[in-house]
DNA sequence: CGAAATATTGAGCCTTATCAATTTAAGTGG
DNA sequence: CCACTTAAATTGATAAGGCTCAATATTTCG
């Protein structure tokens, strides 16, 4: 296992590389994408500390690349043959990876709940709630978002005016309150629940 | 290992309910759905012969409810403690467990990049064809859709009078040919490509 | 054959993408 | 530390695409 400190933006593997390793995030976060035909970006999942990620190709190559989101990010480096052949005789070791792929499992379903909302109020508040369990702040309700509205919109498949446009609506709301560009904290948890479910005249009525 | 002959719409298992099996898919096909709090409904995941579905949970809990999509289906129920009791000790079963949750890993990111499409047309164009790929007919261009269309709106997040027109102009343009309502052959599969890519002049062109 | 479910087609409105401009934030070098 | 440059984020106006409501057509099934 090799630990590797990351700059911003750095490419930890290429869509289409040979698979040589399996990762996992130790500290910051990293963005799983796919560059479409259509020259658009897509962000299918975004990795965040104790996620494992770079496994599951059926062939031997990586099927999108990844890239670091935030400074500060470590990243640890598994060979994957190695590993492998660890799965195979160690039932502990298996356990794990099993487990792993599960949580990866779970991440993408929620994703794709996310994207099963057709308004941008719903995505954009989806998208909160959830950052806010990944984050799991003990008690606080203040979240970090360390990644751009860009790579928000292209997680969320709409154009960036449109995300901005939300967080201003939902700031307006008093839903909640930027401490900065990229922190934020909820005011209304409940009032983004209702976003979801996508009655807007809410939040003009409040 | 048990064998289930199944109805059409029958639920194989309810959201929320106790996991006490992993299932696969015999012969037919099934969806993976989640109903929404604002009362519509999503389509997660089809499944198709060999897919095996119901694990993951990461408490003892499904978190989707899965039904049967076509006449004459056939599900393989294995009692998950059993299950996940072998995958310890026999690294065969183990393997083999690993590998279907990096298929159904597969499936997930491949829909997810489905509703990267924006436009309605890219995603109808990219839902026929990741279908084409998955009944994996030999050289045959001819698909069978065991779902309806409400079920493949569902699927691609879109009203089904959308579904429908998408249709009808892929039809008109002779890009595809319906053998049946449910049925149909791929024409011209560059046109379909084309139309994920999003170059609708194209369509008006031809 | 008739009834119910499924699928298609039409018209109008609403949301969001797009294009364009401005403001704010983040680096960079003196 | 501040001017300067560049990137990121917000705001505005417009038009197009898709959803909604409504009606019709087709298929399925009893």
């Amino acid at each position: 296992m090799t630990l590797v400190r990351c700059e911003v933006d750095e490419v930890i593997y290429h869509n289409q590389e040979q698979a040589q390793y399996w990762y996992r995030v130790v500290t910051g976060a990293a963005r799983k994408c796919s560059l479409m035909m259509d020259g658009r970006r897509q962000i299918v999942d975004f990795l965040l500390p104790d996620d494992v990620f770079g496994f599951g190709a059926d062939d031997d190559l990586h099927h999108f690349s990844t890239e670091v989101v935030s400074t500060g990010t470590t990243i640890a480096r598994y060979p994957r043959h190695a590993a492998e052949q660890l799965a195979e005789s160690d039932p502990q070791v298996s356990r794990w990876i099993r487990q792993q792929a599960f949580r990866s499992i779970s991440r993408l379903q929620a994703r794709t709940l996310i994207l099963g909302h057709t308004s941008a109020l719903a995505r954009v508040s989806a998208f909160l709630l959830e950052w806010m369990d990944r984050c799991n702040q003990p008690n606080g309700t203040t979240i970090c978002l360390p990644m751009s509205r860009y790579d928000i919109a292209d997680y969320l498949v709409m154009a960036v005016e449109t995300v901005s446009r939300v967080l201003t609506l939902l700031r307006t709301q008093h839903i909640i309150v930027f401490r900065s560009t990229r922190r934020l904290s909820i005011r209304d948890r409940r009032a983004l629940e209702l976003a979801m479910v996508g009655t807007e005249d809410l939040l003009i009525a409040n």
